[in-house]
DNA sequence: CCTTCAGGTTAACGACCGCTAACCTCCCTG
DNA sequence: CAGGGAGGTTAGCGGTCGTTAACCTGAAGG
């Protein structure tokens, strides 16, 4: 993986802009002049690298789900290619620490991923649903892996359920008594675990 | 707890409609005249209910937070009477119980209540906080009876937590596959035990 | 040195939206 | 039976917002 070290371009400062404005504000609250204000330009200089506001908000979210799924099924991979009869149960200790980075780490996108989606034209929606579709279902195969008296709707269930959970941080206040971030990774790692298994226990 | 049995009145038509709608599509993304026209009325006619489409989502959010609030005091207090030394882990399992039929049976407003805040007037906005607060730390009580253990911010970590998994169900789709309303306020209530429990023993 | 083009600018248009004004109709009450 | 208020209606104003048009500029390339 080769962690870029160039100057981010224009395109990504405004995505990343927008994204934390939508974020704040939601798609609508937010005007054009000011994601232009945010990078400096104004307002209809966006239209040189985006061809609407809606393109902007569909860029993210695709993003955003694409990689999900990509981190989720390196992860899987390499934890395939450990051993002929992998550790189910690391498996899945690898896809929630992966949730939770991306959760501490790009709050405004995990906010915007459960709550613009409605805002997109309907192909790019369709896109979108379809990568958070195969993101849960590669879950829940990991899940019932490690707990297989679950049932899959139940399992499916848990499954959201323990992204909500993960997915909480944006609501927590500005970051002043709360846990540090490595404290708060592990307290969400083990309250999914936790999570999980008592679903798993009938 | 009377419960009422005579017709809803304009006003609290109004009020739901408009939950529902401003969740579905954000407080932004819905105009006076979908509202109007959800109650068989037009457009500003709304006017003489509400003083304005933001009196509409204060009402609602004021609410929200005073129900939950009102509620989970009351559970606290009916497990207070029972007995003297009373089990803390019995007055836990009905705070979830409450905010599990809660979730479940008023989905628009959960989604509102985490979601729209931002958009009120600042006194507003304020009286909401206060409440949700109030309601936190009611939750971050009861924990830190349960497991000692915790210490005060990791419990409210927690508590926020929870919340996110137990609100999470406002994400499920459409009533389907899953499963039915019981079973899910079993799973729902284990898992959040389940997260607790693995918060608790650090 | 001329051209071109990427990446800006400001002005302005058109649509939409929250809200008010003005008016209309029942229904209740003295 | 007058009249008045509750609860509607439609027309329209004013502001905001996404988008386009027209223009500018500085740097690169032949």
């Amino acid at each position: 993986m080769a962690t870029r070290t160039d100057a981010p371009t224009r395109r990504e400062q405004i995505l990343k802009e927008a994204a934390r404005l939508f974020a704040e504000r939601g798609f609508h609250g937010v005007g054009v002049d000011e994601i232009g204000a945010a990078v400096g330009i104004s307002g209809p200089g966006l239209y040189r690298h985006f061809a609407g506001k809606d393109a902007m908000l569909a860029e993210l979210l695709v993003g955003i789900s694409g990689q999900l799924l990509t981190g989720a099924r390196r992860r899987v991979a390499e934890a395939e290619g450990d051993s002929v009869d992998r550790d189910a149960g690391a498996v899945l200790d690898s896809l929630i620490e992966g949730h939770i980075d991306f959760a501490l780490d790009d709050r405004p996108l995990i906010t915007l991923h459960d709550r613009e989606l409605d805002r997109l034209r309907d192909s790019d929606r369709k896109l979108v649903r379809q990568l958070q579709r195969q993101y849960v279902e590669l879950w829940v195969g990991i899940v019932r892996e490690v707990y297989p008296g679950l049932a899959e709707p139940t399992a499916r269930s848990a499954v959201h359920s323990v992204f909500g959970l993960l997915n909480s941080t944006p609501h927590l206040g500005r970051p002043g008594s709360l846990p540090g971030r490595g404290a708060m990774a592990q307290l969400l790692h083990r309250m999914a675990r936790g999570a999980f298994e008592a679903a798993g226990t009938d």
